[in-house]
RNA sequence: CGGGGCGUAGCGCAGUCUGGUAGCGCACAGCGUUUGGGACGCUGGGGUCGGGGGUUCGAAUCCCUCCGCCCCGACCA
């Protein structure tokens, strides 16, 4: 059964999400700022998890942080053909300044090719320069549509890479490195989210880029939420912004520069793969709070005994399990129970006076909702137990979100297989079509390629659209 | 941008059709009893009814107008 405040998965997917959003605590719509939203602590610190992983990945593969500024020229936007017409639509300018009109207005980031192009251009000089590698974390804008919590919002937290490399083929590295050994490993890993890594269609690429890597996720509704995006910016922006260095020879040379981002969009992929509709399931390895611990006691003289037993037995975890305490004596332990299911943490322990009593504690995992997944362990021994139990949820979560993707993902060798399989979730398939043919595949299904898988089967089939022969296979998709 | 919905206490809503001076649940405060799966009783506090204008003896309610938010769709790194 359902928990109060939580539409059905089943019934209404959307409100699902909408409700976990509300009831696990994770944000708020900001009301009064149009598409925005307020990250509240429970959200903020599943964000700041997200970061941490993330930083500790970029920075072991050799890049630095920095900052730059959240404001930039109008006119720098202009300077990359095909950025300008994909992000002049949404973004939000500042035409005033210190009560005055500006000479020429600002445009609020929605991303920061062009700015930081432009700082490259100024400290590019020579071959020994290169590689350059920075990354910034950042809030961007962009006047979307329309927006969801998390998934699309009109401000929203980030990552950006920004790399500058001597060769093509240095670029090229760089960006297939980030989506394997920092996106897809985090997102697989901390996440416990399966991905498919592939290259964006020329309809699909990020504007301005030469190639767009990406890493797809499926949801429980089996559409498809990119999770991460890696581009291979080629000269593009060199030229644009004029990066140039000289090289061994004494040739000045455009450099190749690569740009890769993961956003808060990630807390939504989170919320949508592993909830349910008990509310929100983190995984252990992600989670803030790995166990809360729950003493019970009805009056004083329980009081003491129980809450000994809670520090004896949580001595231990400092530094090896992420915990809290839930000591507030004005909510009874069923209301706690609930308030934690609803935020997601992977482990309870209840401490009361009978497990004084018998040296036990009752462990209840999230991952099994209810009494299902409530045992009585032995104090003995518990910290292991639990260890070996968080290991156990997290690698659960990931093989349960794997076995889901697998079993929505169909191979379709016509396009009315097409569009029966993407009704249900992934659909692979043999692909020679044009953007034209994506565009007219997206009108009548609402599915998108995804990607093109980098993991290709290697020998030829039909084009599920064109019948001619090809060897590239690809991903279609309703996408979030 | 198209379609729909909503705006009344912190939150969720009723009241609007048929005008008479604002109510319910939750939350909150105090007291007491409770506490192993969302506790209960009693008492109490809290409202420019989204803004502006109009009609009327009288407007949450009728009329005009503006604003905002949400959902669905289209669009979208």
């Amino acid at each position: 059964m359902p928990k109060e405040g939580i539409t059905p998965r089943a019934e209404d997917y959307s409100q699902w999400y909408l409700d976990i959003v509300r009831n696990a605590d994770l944000a708020d719509y900001a009301e009064v700022v149009r598409g925005c939203i307020v990250f509240k602590p429970t959200g903020y610190a599943i964000w700041e998890a997200i970061q941490r992983g993330l930083d500790e990945r970029i920075k072991e593969t050799g890049h630095v942080n920095a900052y730059f500024p959240l404001l930039i020229p109008k006119s720098f936007l202009m300077r990359e053909a095909e950025h300008v017409e994909g992000f002049a639509p949404e973004v939000a300018e500042v035409t005033r300044g210190g009560g005055e009109e500006l000479a020429e207005p600002y445009v609020v980031r929605p991303t920061s090719e062009t700015i930081i192009g432009y700082f490259y251009a100024k400290w590019v000089r020579s071959w020994r320069d290169l590689p350059l590698l920075i990354n910034q974390w950042a809030n961007v804008m962009r006047w979307e549509m329309r927006t969801r919590p998390f998934l699309r919002t009109a401000e929203f937290l980030w990552q950006e890479g920004h790399t500058v490399h001597a060769t093509e083929a240095e670029a090229e590295r760089e960006t297939l490195m980030i989506l394997h050994d920092v996106y897809a490993d985090f997102v697989e890993k901390e996440m416990a989210l399966p991905v498919i890594r592939g290259l964006k269609t020329e309809k699909e690429k990020f504007p301005g880029a030469l190639r767009s890597y990406c890493i797809e996720a499926m949801m429980q509704d089996g559409r498809a939420l990119q999770a991460g995006t890696s581009h291979n910016l080629g000269q593009n922006f060199a030229r644009a912004f004029d990066i140039t260095f000289t090289d061994q020879h004494n040739t000045v040379q455009h450099a190749w520069t690569t740009s890769w981002g993961v956003s808060t969009r990630l807390i939504g992929a989170l919320i949508m793969a592993h909830s349910d509709d008990e509310g929100l399931v983190v995984p252990p390895r992600l989670a803030p709070i790995q166990v809360v611990v729950v003493p019970i006691h009805k009056n004083d003289a329980e009081r003491g005994p129980v809450m000994e037993a809670v520090a004896r037995i949580t001595a231990s975890w400092k530094g090896r399990i992420r915990f809290k305490i839930d000591d507030r004596d004005n909510q009874t332990p069923g209301y706690k129970y609930n308030e934690w299911e609803l935020k997601g943490v992977p482990v309870r322990v209840e401490v009361g006076p009978k497990d004084v009593e018998k040296g036990t504690v009752a462990v209840a995992r999230r991952d099994i909702p209810g009494r299902a997944g409530k045992s009585f362990v032995a104090q003995e021994g518990l910290s292991e137990r639990i260890e070996a139990l968080l290991d156990e949820i997290q690698q659960g979560l990931y093989q349960r979100a794997l076995r889901f993707q697998q079993e929505h993902t169909f191979a379709a060798a016509t396009y009315d297989e097409l569009k029966a399989g993407v009704e249900r979730g992934f659909v692979r398939c043999y692909w020679d079509g044009s953007s034209d043919d994506e565009k007219r595949i997206q009108d009548e299904t609402r599915a998108t390629i995804r990607c093109i898988p980098l993991d290709q089967p290697g020998v030829a089939g039909s084009c599920i659209y064109t019948g001619r022969q090809t060897t590239q296979q690809v991903i279609f998709a309703r996408a979030y």
